[in-house]
DNA sequence: GGCCGTGCACTAATGCATTAGCGTTCCAAA
DNA sequence: TTTGGAACGCTAATGCATTAGTGCACGGCC
């Protein structure tokens, strides 16, 4: 069977094989190019790779970890449906971090936090256009926001659980006015910081944080396949 | 050298290896058996459980995720100190998230839910001078919340993340009363609930996960070379 | 002549490659 | 429909490559 892969871009020989490997594959399951469902056969990725099992063997293994494939032993590996329980889980686990982070802010932040939000916020506004670099950047507010309340940590154990809910995106229907109410959300949140304002702040949070999981209904629909029954 | 270790209970070969090692491993370095800053060498643990280097490999890397152990390539393997920082981090991801847990419970328990939290409370009354059953009733207790609020995940992630803290515990010094205040605690929790008062949970949740970390300055002088220096 | 600094070689431990072993699945034949 | 066998692929074992750390020796400097 002819690959459809253009090529693969080497793994750098100096450093360690295994975590390069988990991000390439990682990237290419939340960006859908290895399908829910799909076998992850490991010769073949010994041959896109040139390394041996051993380090396809770690990374798959870190995938499962996250959820992104599902080992069967002694008989499979195979990228994992998406879990809408464990989607609902990590949205319930990422809003009660951040309305503790804001409660904590209201307390502790000062104004070298606040002038970094604003910098951020106003590189963020700029890139209404620019697909990628909004997306870093609207990444970015939310760990500055972690790292200025001290917990810097739980903001990449987040990001470490958010494939599935990665996937739900790339599969949503762009929404009209959807980066514009980012941005007016995210000003919000860093008015009622300024203001010192809890209940505001965490309002502003909950109302940001409630949008995302909306469509699932009609994603699950359009793509059965890609969707964990249960 | 004399191993002081009496035996080692063989490993069950019908399951996977790695992990029952990795728990093995968890368990005694949680214990303090094996200390902060001791080396964990690949041929002693493959003489010990009498498997290859493996499956070794593979608990040592988990148990690196966790933070457990540090991994020095080409040079160690050493069990971690323990990381106030992390610890810090992860009581606040706790209470993070048991906060959403009672705000939700408010919202959505069922009298199944409350006669299962009953169950568990009088339990642990009834175990108060049995130290293990206590520790597991406290531990349910809070997993039955967690899966009311419907993020049993969220229990397992806790968990995973507790391993500096649990090291934390094993350094304190027996405080008199913590016990009834931990029973006393959760009575104000399930009594809240049951009024369908989310404030009033909120502030009991918040007390009760207040409290833990207080000792932490005295361990940490008590015991400098088992603490990470930051 | 003694001491300090540099460099090389040896040791040890991890990452990776290779191979053996074994369980599961699926298909075909009775 | 049931059973047996073959293929597939994951776990585990073994061996090699790579690299960080250590100690000794040599040379230069005080």
């Amino acid at each position: 069977m002819a690959q459809l892969r253009v090529r693969t871009e080497p793994l750098n020989r100096h450093l360690r094989a295994a975590p390069q490997l988990f991000e390439r594959l990682r990237e290419r399951i939340i960006a859908l190019d290895l399908l829910p469902g799909m076998p992850l056969s490991r010769v073949e990725l010994m041959d896109e790779f040139g390394t041996s099992v051993t380090p396809i063997r770690d990374a798959l293994q870190r995938l499962a970890d996250e959820g992104l494939v599902e080992i069967f032993p002694q008989h499979a590996t195979v990228v994992s449906r998406i879990d809408l329980a464990h989607a609902a889980q990590t949205q319930f686990l990422r809003r009660s971090i951040e309305l503790e982070v804001v409660t904590t802010l209201v307390r502790v932040a000062d104004e070298e936090t606040f002038g970094q939000l604003h910098t951020i916020l106003t590189q963020h506004r700029a890139a209404l256009n620019d697909l990628a670099a909004f997306k870093r950047l609207d990444m970015r507010f939310h760990q500055a926001m972690y790292e200025a309340a001290g917990v810097p940590d739980l903001w990449a154990l987040v990001r470490s659980r958010s494939g599935h809910i990665d996937r739900l995106r790339a599969l949503h229907l762009p929404i009209a006015g959807k980066a514009k109410a980012i941005l007016r959300d995210h000003g919000r949140i860093l008015e009622a910081l300024e203001a010192r304002n809890a209940a505001a702040a965490q309002r502003a949070v909950h109302e940001h944080l409630s949008g995302t999981l909306t469509q699932v209904a009609a994603i699950a629909k359009r793509h059965p396949d890609y969707v964990r029954e249960s």
